[in-house]
DNA sequence: CCTTCAGGTTAACGCCCGCTAACGCCACTG
DNA sequence: CAGTGGCGTTAGCGGGCGTTAACCTGAAGG
């Protein structure tokens, strides 16, 4: 785990900016003036940071998508060498490592997969190709834990699992839920109690 | 059931096509000169039917809040007046009311919470108030079959539980699941799941 | 038959917005 | 103390797009 304490650079301030902005209005709801505006410059200046408004995006979701994939082999690795190595313990490791995700950048898991087609088609190949990557580790766990479970009800299980824990930004904001551990593991057992119903058959 | 035979009135095709094409590209990336082609008239030919693209949007978003509360209700009452009326069987009918909708029409499921920022204050009011008899309509009946389960965690579930069956359009396209009711009943099974890992605590 | 009107058409306006051009200001560096 | 380059600024262009205006047509109705 590598945290940064140093102050984050203009092109990191934009980039976080940008995807809230994008999340709440999407990407062609907002213009270049409000994202500069967000960061204390104005309009034309973001342009000696990137070369366009698609480049912020296409950075954006390449970066989530690089991230979710690094962090799901991660956990794989880490399982793998740990004195447990069950399947269940890393189901368990991937779900949390979900959770945390989707609870701490909600901006970036709505732009997920709202605003996939704006890009790019080299870009957009590379996201794909990285989402689906991340699926196929997830399948794969969840078939060594429920072997009897076909591969293709798997891949939709992943998927709407998916589509639960990213349910998170429709949680509203204030006193939904008491706080974030409590919601991480209210998330976490719907989770597993989804897998549950999917593989106990 | 009141089944439609007759042909769709032109107001219905543009709906219909501008449905999908708002959840293909976004409201903002899609022209009136598409949706238009699409009905196989030309661009401002729309203004005859309605007063603006806004509006559009606004028919779509506030028909299906409509829809589903109205669907929602009518499972109620059904259940109330059948033999069996536990909340288990409530909660199977709900579920699979939403899944119905959710796999019939998917651009609207996809519609339904990424454009709802688009509409004028008096529509958005109105879909939000909608949505939340929908959601309230829920909680009561997972809290009648879960009574343990606290609310503002029946709440969060019901909302984890659309996310999860909401996630059809994600189910690739071609042969992902076997077929309609294959799919149907694994998402049955996983919502299922959910709600006995909420509420079995 | 003339009228009317629903439902189209094309032309054009006006705004918004992404992006470029041209310029200004420091903070370094030799 | 020049010079240079990173980082802003404002002004303005150009294209896209929602919307309006003006006109057309064919079918219904008295």
């Amino acid at each position: 785990m590598t945290t940064r304490t140093d102050a984050p650079t203009r092109r990191e301030q934009i980039l976080k900016e940008a995807a809230r902005l994008f999340a709440e209005r999407g990407f062609h709801g907002v213009g270049v003036d409000e994202i500069g505006a967000a960061v204390g410059i104005s309009g034309p200046g973001l342009y000696r940071h990137f070369p366009g408004k698609d480049a912020m995006l296409a950075e954006l979701l390449v970066g989530i998508s690089e991230r979710l994939l690094a962090g799901g082999r991660l956990r794989v690795t880490e399982d793998a060498t740990s004195g447990d190595d069950s399947p269940e313990a890393l189901l368990n490791a991937l779900i949390e490592g979900h959770i945390d995700f989707a609870l701490d950048d909600r901006p970036l898991i709505t732009l997920h997969d709202r605003e996939l087609d704006r890009l790019r088609d080299s870009d957009r190949k590379r996201v794909r190709q990285l989402q689906r990557q991340y699926v196929e580790l997830w399948v794969e766990v969840v078939r060594a834990l429920y072997p009897l479970l076909p591969e293709s009800e798997a891949r939709a299980t992943v998927h709407a699992v998916f589509g639960l824990l990213n349910s998170t930004p429709h949680l509203g904001r204030p006193g939904a839920l008491p706080g974030r551990t409590a919601t991480a593991a209210l998330l976490h057992r719907l989770a597993r109690g989804a897998f549950e119903a999917a593989g106990g058959s």
